[in-house]
DNA sequence: CGATTTTTTGAATCATATCAACGTACGTGG
DNA sequence: CCACGTACGTTGATATGATTCAAAAAATCG
């Protein structure tokens, strides 16, 4: 069950027989229809996620309405309220199945408790929030120097299989423009590369 | 003379004295004039800094030499270029003294072996880099749903020091706006101030 | 003081948003 | 398996927040 989640870990980190026992126990998983929630705003998550197959996303929702995209998650990738998991408190954010997906769920308690008994595990993940700071910083710094089309170029190069799994909404919202705005870039897109060809 | 830097450890962690002793040990101070810079990009990062006294700011720039705010940083907060110091890889990062400041200096090669060491300290960081994480999508989440005002007040609310003690230029490049832009939001707020006094 | 940096102001322009309407695709129940 | 509803994508016309460019005023510094 935790084949894809340990070869990550293997990636990063090197574990004993015992803490890899440790850590597996204390993972459930979970199925997730399309269109459903994992997490709702309001909520106190009790859990950060491992995909181990589909496709999330992660939103907030303004007063007004409107959803702005926080995070696209695909296999091999973690999710989560982070806000909400680290203070144990109601989190902002939505978490949402874009696809019919599988999920490890990891929970806080545990987590905790594992620091404890596995430094490796505290390693792992302050790689992994280091890695993730370090991407956030360059999507916010992409926000301010970039246009919108060089931002959409940007996402596909950095991560080609999104833009062709996810609708255009969630691109759009995690880009920060609206669908309209990036159906038109697409379409400039296109002539572009007709033009070129 | 790291008071101040221990005081913030002690918020966060716990160290024996023996722990502090090996700390301590890696640290050096380095005094920096305002508009000198700690770090040009190109450079392979060495440390991270924590600043004891001063401000600084962090900012890339452009092909077309525009400059981009990253973070501002004050006393007790540190600041990097983490993309460089993880990877020691050349950084795209330069980091410059807006007042004349003191750094304490935390070389890459003895944090390595200090998170061996010392395995509270793997946890320090990793709690930090989770808020760091947290903040740095806090912000892009208001660079995506809020207008240049909104993003203003926001910061006021946030750092109110900040926006007293650093130009207006600095400040404008790290809310993503032209300067031109934030003058006349700072003009348009004092106007309703005024008619609500 | 003179020089440089920072802030302000005005006018014109631009990238992207908004609003509205229609086209397309998908999937679910009858 | 068709039909209907809902979700997603496209297109056009118009609006707007913020930028750009230029120049002057104000503040800061050696």
């Amino acid at each position: 069950m935790t084949a894809l989640l340990f070869s990550n870990f293997n990636r990063h980190a090197q574990f004993t027989d015992d803490e890899y026992q440790k850590i597996k126990e204390v993972f459930t998983k979970s199925y997730i229809r399309k269109k459903k929630n994992l997490v709702n705003e309001g909520d106190i998550s009790k859990y950060i996620f491992f995909v181990e197959k589909g496709c999330l996303r992660s939103f907030t929702v303004n007063k007004d309405g409107s959803e702005h995209v926080v995070q696209l998650a695909i296999e091999d990738h973690w999710i989560a309220d982070l806000s909400s998991f680290i203070t144990q408190m109601p989190g902002t954010i939505n978490i949402e199945a874009i696809e019919d997906s599988e999920v490890l769920l990891l929970p806080h308690q545990d987590l905790e408790r594992l620091y404890h008994q596995v430094p490796s595990l505290e390693k792992y993940f302050r790689q992994l929030y280091q890695r993730a700071y370090v991407g956030l910083q360059q999507r916010l710094n992409s926000r301010h120097s970039s246009s919108a089309e060089e931002r959409y170029r940007e996402l596909i190069k950095l991560q080609p299989h999104l833009t062709q799994r996810v609708p255009l909404i969630y691109i759009a919202s995690y880009l920060g423009i609206t669908p309209e705005s990036l159906s038109r870039i697409r379409k400039q897109m296109h002539i572009k590369v007709e033009n070129t060809a």
